[in-house]
DNA sequence: CGTAAACTCTGTAGTCGCTACAGAGTCAAG
DNA sequence: CTTGACTCTGTAGCGACTACAGAGTTTACG
């Protein structure tokens, strides 16, 4: 007899369980193209499998990542394509890498702005305060 | 005779230059009510005054600080009502800090893997990649 | 005075990345 | 055979804007 090939298909809330995934991004991902539509039962219910699994896996640590659904989109169409190369991959990460560090630098400018500001507050129960002058002035 | 002591009202237009902020937006502010409904000519056009000048501002300086549109209504409903203390502020200030603090450590995290990941790249012109090693794992 | 450009008006839809419903159908356990 | 847990679809909401279409108004110039 042959060997199991097949580790029967997931359903929704069993993806959802092994990937971590909300289970209504999963299928907003599939209505966007993300992942590409799994077979159905009869009644309609979806069937995934192991490489839908692999492939949300992919997404969601790109996700993480912070890497835009567009950019990861990307990725996965020179994966699919086995266009892929190290030198492109590297370069939209350091891409994305460097859009990380400008919008940290924008935090900090403003982290370095409600600090000191905040410092100068009295902290007591009088209107004038600092805060409000920087925001008025 | 008496000094001039209305200096003209503002355009739309005239708003939006001498506030730096864009035109739609002002209309966005008025309609979820962080700018007072100004009055208008017989024919509809608004009508600004200083007053929903230094407002504007003052709400853009606070989004610059990167506080949510809701955080700045509340400092506003201090100040229209006379409540505010420096207490308060500084109070609500330094709950945004600790929100700005919490995501530039995100994005630290995030800027610290795509730079160790990217690092180990070739950069060469072969499929195989460390940072898509990295989301595939 | 006429006209054309530049403004303003309104409502609405799009952005990004989800998340949350409502109302209907299906499936599995007891 | 019923009950509860799942799944299906479409749609609306979040935050903070931004961008348009189509209509009306004002202003500058000739």
């Amino acid at each position: 007899m042959a060997a199991k090939r097949t580790p029967a298909p997931l359903k929704r809330a069993e993806l959802a369980n092994r990937s971590g995934c909300n289970i209504e991004t999963i299928r907003y991902y599939e209505k966007i193209g993300m992942l590409p539509d799994p077979p159905r039962t009869v009644s309609g219910y979806r069937l995934y499998d192991q490489k839908h699994l692999a492939r949300l896996r992919f997404i969601l640590r790109a996700r993480e990542l912070g890497f835009p659904i567009e950019e990861i989109r990307g990725l996965l169409d020179l994966v699919d394509g086995g266009t892929q190369t190290c030198a492109e991959v590297k370069a939209r990460t350091e891409r994305h890498l460097e859009d990380v560090r400008a919008r940290i630098a924008d935090l900090k400018r403003i982290e370095r702005v409600l600090a000191q500001t905040a410092k100068q507050c009295s902290g007591d129960e009088v209107p004038d305060c600092p805060v409000l002058e920087a925001l008025t002035s």
